[in-house]
DNA sequence: CAGACTTGAATTGTATACATCTATGTGAAT
DNA sequence: ATTCACATAGATGTATACAATTCAAGTCTG
């Protein structure tokens, strides 16, 4: 979906309304498949429909990426606790132990060592082993949608946080909090893998906010961003009334 | 959506593929506003995309359904702890007062002389209250989408207990968990607020799961229930080789 | 001057024709 | 007899032409 990367690049501003003769032609596509494409998009939450046809880029609140980064802690929490309860499947098991392992070595390093694109790449199989443990095809699904959503996804905004020493700090007790997860699932304490969970992606939240408050440069520059509202909800079709 | 209903109540059989012209001819409208209603209803989890194009009906398990229901006290247990957290609105808190009220008079009834349909009325207004009390758009959002799964709403299969007085019984006990809940989000007790909302679904999964058990022809009167796989997971199919 | 109606361009929604792909059956060669 | 290649019918994917709707500007009237 070339039009899904476009919007997260920031080629449309939220509210533009995105014309379908217009894009077509920007796509090389005929309106039939785009018309597809875009229905696909709202289904997903990035467009919104239109009162009267037509499709507008979805304006996001901070408060939204917040929700939707809480909402990936408690699917993954309940994952997590049902894998404990009801037993993990052996291979997802596996895969999880492998990145923790892997995160690791990784984190042995240190703060100041730490090959920060190495642990990206780990923790996204660790997250993905994690939904990897879900028995209920249902929960997967909701899940698996839910990571789509801007910053939900748990290495969303990791790479912002690279070079500043503090954030580098917080992916220690991340891995911390992997080892926990993964030993509570193995030990059957679904209830405790189930809060770990959440407040693992509680600190992923914490540090969104923090990025968005103390270095506001440094979220200019994460995909997806241009999506969001700057001024606290009220965008400048409203201020200007 | 004619499409959906003609599904739910059984035109179509799980894992009948739904061929482009065919259908369009049946509803009387051409392919492409067709697609448009296939590619919705696959994001609605109703259909599945067959590898190499076209659309099934989605197979589902009893499990799947009692996943769903669990998932919506998941969804709903959250939106009451950050209502009772962050202090609900007033107005969302006055509608589940009132549904509240209402439900109290049916069921002060007792459960031998108690209105069902009149129950049914004011328990789908509570949980629509419930609904609104949401804060966040995004869970909102995902709240509405897990109730359009099949025997996900909260009155989904509520008819087929009308006659059987145990089930009357069990509609005490969620009134009195109706009751407990608003106290909860109330008095910003949101840690209990959320647990009565699961253990409030957990009870209609409990009441699905002895209605499939002990009395199956009611359950085949159910709309969706032809969706469901019988057998224990294996299709016709798969059995068949 | 305010407000309602008309009008028309622009945009979305629908139908149909065309292109591409998939799957199945047939045939020959091994 | 089995397998591979190929042909062919049928289905999906795409493009374009047409209809219906929306929305705003302009005009006319009270």
């Amino acid at each position: 979906m070339v039009l899904r990367d476009r919007i997260m690049r920031g080629q449309f501003r939220p509210g533009d309304r995105l014309y379908e003769v217009e894009v077509s032609k920007a796509l090389g596509m005929s309106r039939t498949p785009l018309r597809q494409v875009l229905a696909s998009l709202a289904h997903e939450g990035l467009l919104e429909r239109r009162s009267g046809g037509g499709f507008v880029v979805r304006k996001f609140t901070l408060e939204d990426a917040c929700d939707a980064i809480e909402l990936r802690g408690l699917l993954e929490g309940t994952v997590a606790r049902r894998a404990a309860e009801q037993g993990p499947a052996e291979t997802a098991l596996a895969a999880m132990r492998s990145a923790v392992e892997a995160l690791d070595r990784v984190v042995g390093a240190g703060a100041e060592a730490l090959d920060f694109s190495a642990y990206t790449e780990f923790n996204a199989g660790f997250h993905k082993a994690l939904a990897g443990l879900a028995t209920s095809s249902i929960l997967a699904g909701e899940l698996a949608r839910v990571l789509k959503l801007p910053f939900a996804s748990p290495s969303a905004f990791l790479q912002a946080q690279a070079n500043v020493l503090s954030f580098r700090r917080t992916l220690i007790t991340a891995q911390s909090q992997h080892q926990q997860l993964l030993e509570a699932i193995q030990r059957g304490e679904g209830m405790r893998a189930e809060f770990i969970a959440r407040e693992h992606a509680h600190q992923a939240r914490a540090n969104l906010e923090t990025i968005v408050r103390e270095d506001p440069g440094l979220a200019e520059s994460l995909p997806g961003w241009t999506l969001f509202a700057r001024n606290n909800g009220r965008d400048a079709a409203t201020a200007s009334a």
